[in-house]
DNA sequence: TGATTTTTGTACCGTTCCGAACAAATATAT
DNA sequence: ATATATTTGTTCGGAACGGTACAAAAATCA
């Protein structure tokens, strides 16, 4: 941030940096992601990232900036996968579907074992001492019953849905079933198992 | 555990405890509620508790072992609150209210911030990486879906729901609704908007 | 080539962590 | 009273923690 020219290659000056500044943040974030904020030490974190405790630092700040900024990158991901995913072009249930199957594979992805959702796994935990989390949490949270009720609604619009249907009410269900499916892949639930139970919960939704 | 004697009295031997383990465990449950397994330490449980380290070691053996105490108690806790409320003797969307109601009443109970469901804000990050407490963690939801299920099939045999409605799914979202709310007060949500959240949710599954 | 700039990597600092050792304290039993 | 049993509270130790100082390394600029 200290200087942006609109030129590809301005002139980087000293000794260039080993890693790629976002990659490692995303090794940092999957760091976090397996063992949470507090438990996560800055020798894993280093460890996942390759780069040693001084870069870190100097990439990032202390490890509470590094988090939050996992945190925000991870919220920004998810926003646009689930966009994506809700698409006004598809019928509403395989929209929610599509949501639900992204989820899915964020939750199922990396090498370990199954680690659910990112935000419930960490941020959840840290939110009722450290304000900013919280707020990140709750901004977040905000994001996705909007999201979806806004799909609902043009969905109503169209006739996809009753009438009488409540937007509102039903984009909090389809979030309450996002969450759950994140408690669940936490707790070892397979993959194929919510697979079913989002597509009976949509078909619930759908009415 | 030592000996347990059917007379109300035996006869303690040694020293007296200073403290009843019993609300020691309450105690520590509560500092492991604000700020997780791994975010608490044991001098924080220590002042918590008013027993020093060696003390707690004693009664409770080492760090894990105290959390998967205080985390059955919470499960114990948790299964009553709900029973008691799913009692057959009230109209559905009644006992379910009743259900989130009591729910509400935890996860904002204690003195600080609210702070959620105690196994959503500390046994969900751990779940990953220990396989004892992600065992204890699926098999608590699991007695969610179960009780929900079997309160939503008696009231359908009765005829407060269609009969083409499915208790298994159903009871999920019943779940479901119960998770959304959890991660919700954690993130700072204030109660009556949770509480007019459950009674839309309500008002759905009882369609 | 030599000066400058930036990143890397080693080493270190003070603190906090969990767990244990051990003596003092407080009860019952004889 | 003396012995025995159990808990308490002080103290310690070794490891891990987050964060930083500082020199070596690796690039560009002059």
């Amino acid at each position: 941030m200290v200087q942006k020219k609109s030129n590809t290659e301005p002139k980087p000056r000293g000794r260039p940096r080993a890693y790629d500044p976002q990659t490692a943040l995303l090794r940092a974030r999957d760091a976090f992601w397996k063992t949470g904020y507090s438990g996560t030490s800055l020798d894993e974190i280093s460890a996942a990232t390759g780069m040693n405790r001084p870069s870190l630092y100097a990439a990032f700040g202390d490890k509470r900036a590094l988090y939050l900024e996992a945190l925000a990158q991870y919220w920004q991901l998810s926003f646009a996968s689930m966009r994506e995913a809700l698409a006004d072009d598809r019928p509403l249930d395989e929209a929610l579907m599509h949501v639900y199957e992204g989820a899915l594979s964020i939750y199922f992805s990396g090498d370990g074992r199954p680690r659910g959702c990112f935000v419930i796994g960490t941020a959840v935990t840290e939110a009722i001492e450290d304000s900013e989390i919280r707020q990140s949490l709750a901004a977040g949270l905000q994001t996705f019953d909007t999201d979806f009720e806004a799909r609902l609604r043009t969905a109503r619009e169209k006739g996809e849905l009753k009438g009488d249907a409540d937007p509102a009410v039903l984009g909090v269900l389809a979030t309450a079933t996002m969450h759950t499916i994140a408690i669940r892949a936490r707790a070892g639930a397979p993959r194929a198992e919510l697979r079913e139970l989002a597509r009976k919960a949509v078909k619930v939704i759908c009415g």
